[in-house]
DNA sequence: CTGAAAGCGCTTACAG
DNA sequence: CTGAAAGCGCTTACAG
């Protein structure tokens, strides 16, 4: 009789381990666990059975190392606390775990820095993908350090310079909607509360906003084109701005859900009252939005569709089995709730 | 001269390719890398530009599988598009690469197998450490799995038979300011919305919210008490039986910002007026609270804290600096908006 | 101070 | 079909 101890300080098996336990080589139990061998089911029962005795845990590393891919890919975003961004990476996550992929989230805070040195991350091989969330798509420097990269993958924003698919939401077709929709429901006067000058969602918002207001029979004007950061802050300061205009304009369309919780609350303080003193229109429609007052109208951005098929897309590439970047774009829809009313007078 | 180009296939230099261009061994420039040496400039300034011009990254897996550990950290979630796990979720990240370690964001739906399978990841070392958030406390086979780790906190709340130290908000302290609140604006018949009966951070709600009332001069009834799950649908389902009761209660404490927004829902389409009809007090408070119909009132949880502290914690564990599982609770904060008022009649 | 060498735990081409 | 062995790219105890 053999009882000998453990020795108590090894604290994982190994695959040597396992071998050993059923008197196998290393090679072929691991053969077995990827599937590329078939054996005999009394060899598949001991070595089962030794795993689960063994409680036996691949080492991801050592697999990485020797296999030179991860299985893993990477989401870069601006803030996961935004909620656009949250829901983008529940869907991103969801569907890489389907296809057996892990998950690493990088925030960036928006910093072009942060965000080349997750670049970095992939070249060092941490990640096999990445799928790239930025607002910094104006940024020659994040265009130049895209070029070396060969599996990334541009998700609801474009970069210039870089030549990588994507995949986004229509914008332009979102700023059309929105604009359409105000001046259908007899709105003249127009406010516009829209992201960076700079990038291509934010140009396409706007083109598509012009796009309506252009082939409207009646008369319409813009009032005011605003642009600045995609956040509840530049959304302040443009309520201010838009208040200050003589005639206010009667309605807004805010191109973000952040901007428009801005406008919102400057609108709140100085009693100017949404659907009554002037019409809104969102954009996004992640956030509870059908609880605010009134319950918001807004384009909706396809945000599962977005993560999912990035994730797709991704897996293509690490595959090879993109020849040339495709660049997708998904519909997005004009939830009509209570916040657009006829203008008054 | 040597015109010999680069074999095109190489794709990544490697540190022996670094050793190699600076006339050194790989031990040496290792050490440099790793700041166990002292070398003179010149040689630094040999290194440095040698990796420079390869463009050198080290391969983490390489350095994870030699090292035995990887530095990276895995934050365990029920759902990252809730707002208050995006907003943990942040405030981790932040803490965690200010502290020089990677994040992988682990969500798991609320499925104790997927919850159980991340903590097989850490036995993987694929993470040194495990924030660990989830809504399964109760589950005894949560509590099992949870035995063997020894590099685990849980954040935000308890999970019954582990032992693993914990870092929470005060949630007992959250109760109990919501209803003395609700009783100083003189309300005497509350109802309360909790999550499950089974979760610590539940149970310290209602107990809280009990100790109030029952500390309370004049009689205060609580009308109902209905537990259930942290989700909006839970907080429908209890606006229903709220507004069945009679009389309804003149105010309502719910337990996370999730079950508020159910609530409000229903409120809001059953003409239910909030501040007038009826009282509601929320509980998180990450959500954009100040914006609803009136702004709400609520319990803030510490997010920002909590990951940071959660941070630290996990690391005394890796670093083998914690003997003793030790548990934190920190303070919550009733904020004062406006969807509290006197009782009518 | 510096380097040759072993080792981390896998995968897989190569040989029997 | 199966195994011995090389190799993935690091780190570091051990020797000079």
């Amino acid at each position: 009789m053999n009882d000998k101890p453990d020795p108590p300080t090894r604290r994982h098996a190994t695959l040597k381990d396992v071998a050993e336990a059923c008197g196998l080589s290393v090679a072929t139990v691991s053969r077995y666990l990827n599937r590329s061998i078939k054996l005999p089911p009394a060899t598949i029962g001991r070595i089962d059975a030794a795993i689960a005795a063994l409680n036996y845990q691949p080492n991801q590393h050592a697999r990485s190392l020797s296999l030179g891919r991860s299985e893993t890919i990477g989401l870069v975003v601006p803030d996961i606390s935004n909620p656009y961004f949250a829901h983008l990476a529940a869907s991103v996550e969801q569907a890489a775990s389907e296809f057996g992929l892990g998950l690493v989230l990088c925030p960036t805070l928006s910093r072009t820095d942060r965000e080349i040195d997750y670049l970095g991350r992939l070249a060092r091989r941490h990640v096999d993908g990445l799928l790239f969330a930025t607002n910094n798509g104006d940024d020659p420097a994040l265009g130049r350090a895209l070029q070396g990269t060969s599996t990334v993958v541009l998700v609801d924003d474009d970069i210039i310079g870089a030549r990588a698919p994507t995949i986004m939401a229509d914008s332009d077709q979102g700023g059309f909607l929105a604009a359409r929709h105000l001046i259908e429901m007899g709105h003249r006067r127009l406010g516009y509360v829209g992201g960076p000058a700079g990038l291509s969602s934010s140009r396409g918002r706007l083109g598509g906003f012009r796009r309506a207001v252009a082939a409207s029979e009646r008369p319409v004007t813009i009032a005011a084109e605003i642009q600045g950061p995609y956040s509840s802050e530049h959304g302040r300061l443009a309520a201010g701005q838009i208040l200050a205009l003589d005639p206010v304009p009667s309605a807004v369309f805010a191109a973000s859900d952040e901007i428009v919780l801005g406008l919102l609350s400057v609108f709140k303080q100085r009693g100017v009252r949404v659907g009554i003193d002037i019409s809104v229109v969102a954009f996004d429609d992640v956030g509870p939005l059908q609880l605010f007052d009134p319950p918001l109208t807004a384009i909706r951005q396809p945000v599962e569709r977005l993560g999912r098929r990035a994730v797709e897309m991704v897996l293509d590439l690490i595959k090879g089995e993109m020849r040339e970047p495709v660049s997708e774009v998904l519909p997005v829809e004009l939830i009509i709730r209570e916040s657009v009313k006829p203008p008054r007078s």
